[in-house]
DNA sequence: CTCTAATGCCAAAGCGCTTTGGATGCCGCA
DNA sequence: TGCGGCATCCAAAGCGCTTTGGCATTAGAG
């Protein structure tokens, strides 16, 4: 059944039929309600590829997903990104596309990607301190949001990002509040934009009190569990060894938790951490008192409001870039205490 | 630049240029040189619109998640999975279409689907033990491929599995033969197929041995950190608690730890755990001696098969079902030991 | 009662490609 | 010389929809 057949069978022309079914003015109330019943009884429904070819749209947005040997973006975090993302498409009638593109076609996929109209907008996914990117589709004029941002790039662009560097500011002022004064930073990969926000944040926590934080013992890669465990085995085993550290993400953490139970620490009273929290479904930082301190903002969040405003850059692609930057909740949780030196003094007090 | 203008620059009929770039015979081999030369120059790229109208096909898979109140495939097994499809896809230059659908649109969804042609064929996710999904997609017409099975289901359709059933007999009958005899089952679902094969397997091994489970130590439900936490936490309160558990995914594993070590119980020595590893890139379980001992199959792999699968159905669509099921491995690790009452025995010995 | 302006509908021309069904020219063979 | 067969190419007809540019018919204004 296709629009000749529903309009023959009509008596009407597939003009009207068309009109009637995607809501013109120009057609009759009645006639509309007699299309729009036998669209319904006839089961109707019209050729996706038909109407991308004629309205010269794909109704699809492209979410490109990096993959290098180094690492891979293909990760729970995404999951849960899409998850919010995927909602709000299918809610527009938009279809989700996804490519998982190795680094060096990167810039050849983008210019396919739009040169052959297979999307009509395309999230980018962790952006680098400088992506290229960014100025990659500004120049095919194809409109996109970066879930992040790229801090060399100077030109305007839609994004969504969390206050990563307010987040890890906050974060790293409370383990220096609780005393804390070795403070490890088990970071993202260092070319990762998150990351370098972070480790800035980092820094001035130090610096606004007139301290500075030991470099070596911050560390960048990518956020397995494996990286966790292994790096946080290496940082107990340094000759002046940290009292507490910031973990980038829940998965890592657990790796920590795991190497502090082997060497017979204890989370929260033998040294601390702090997380960022991105939510997870499937990584609840929960219970009465959660077991992580974290500053967390959820991903499936960000994932739904980066899909709003590509949808918006879609529909007006003259609009003004629009930013959206998501403020991280710092919460209390088991994994923090004061440091070694505080708790005695307290205890003498 | 599209055919009609790349076709007049080089004197030629659009249906001559087609013809060169796509390869067919008709066509002089000096001429077939000119034209993809000058493509190349022109840097033309056929409208995927108008070529997936043309030709009426999609080249697109679907990928449809299910998601409930009650819980949700986009998890980190999946991201493993795509990660392992789309690689397949994108080299056959086919487009990867994830849609995530709540259980109440799915057949809706389905139909809709099949009738817009907005895809050559779909990869069904999260089978259930009756899935309604696949006679639905048999009376579609729309080529499928299941990631898993469907135990009441007795008609011939396409699938990749794990040898569930086997996986868990074997680590089951592991941890009796280690004499243990109050084993604990951390499953998924108990509506999802792998879920109740797993669990046949439990029983199967205790039957063969002249045993009977205690189903008391069954549970099921989804797959995540916390799940394995506190359930871990209600077993080891049990009046009489459980020396051993095999764990569904290591995901919930990481939860049973956790719990395991706030009980200031020692994994491998004084409770033993099996799990089932997806070999998932963000959770290796990895070491010279792997952290857990565990049924290993890896959910990447599958994906690239699954892929292949479904590839070779759209292009064959008369052949015959094809079926792939794959022996997981055991692999012990660090979180097996003998029972107390065994350990007790070789002690004596 | 005429004239203008909506109103409601339709024919036909795209969208950019593939594919069918020739057409043309050239060769070899009888 | 004549003709079948092959190698190359092309015109035109789709694919199934949207959209432009009318054309009647009716309603409202003067």
């Amino acid at each position: 059944m296709n629009l000749k057949e529903l309009s023959t069978r009509l008596g009407l022309s597939p003009t009207t039929v068309s009109r009637a079914l995607n809501g013109y003015p120009e057609v009759s109330e009645r006639t509309r309600k007699r299309v729009e019943d036998a669209a319904r009884r006839y089961n109707y429904i019209p050729n996706t590829r038909a109407k991308r070819l004629a309205t010269g749209r794909a109704m699809s947005i492209g979410h490109l997903l990096p993959m290098s040997s180094e690492h891979e973006m293909v990760n729970p975090v995404f999951s849960d990104f899409i998850a919010g993302a995927g909602k709000r498409y299918a809610e527009e009638g938009y279809d989700l596309f996804l490519s998982v593109v190795r680094d060096e076609d990167e810039e050849h996929t983008y210019r396919d990607l739009a040169k052959r109209g297979a999307v009509d907008g395309v999230v980018v996914h962790g952006p680098l301190v400088n992506d290229p990117r960014i100025p990659l589709l500004t120049e095919l004029g194809l409109p996109f949001v970066v879930h992040g941002r790229s801090s060399s790039i100077n030109t305007d662009y839609n994004w969504v990002d969390v206050n990563n560097r307010r987040a890890f500011e906050r974060a790293t002022a409370l383990l220096l509040d609780l005393g804390h004064r070795r403070i490890a930073l088990l970071n993202g990969l260092a070319n990762m934009d998150f990351a370098a926000r972070r480790l800035a944040g980092f820094r001035d926590a130090f610096i606004a009190r007139g301290l500075e934080p030991d470099e070596d013992l911050v560390s960048h890669a990518e956020m397995t569990e494996t990286y966790g465990y292994a790096r946080m085995k290496t940082l107990l085993a340094h000759a002046d060894p940290p009292t507490a550290a910031i973990v980038s993400s829940i998965i890592p953490a657990l790796g920590v938790r795991r190497a502090l139970v082997d060497a017979g620490l204890s989370m929260g009273k033998d040294f601390s951490v702090v997380i960022h929290d991105d939510d997870l479904s499937y990584f609840r930082n929960e219970g009465d008192v959660p077991t992580y301190t974290a500053t967390r903002s959820s991903v499936r969040d960000a994932g739904r409001r980066t899909a709003d405003m590509l949808l918006e850059a879609i529909a007006h692609p003259d609009n003004a870039s629009r930013h959206v930057l998501l403020e991280a909740e710092l919460t209390l949780g088991q994994s923090t205490g004061p440091a070694p030196a505080l708790r005695q003094f307290l205890n003498q007090g």
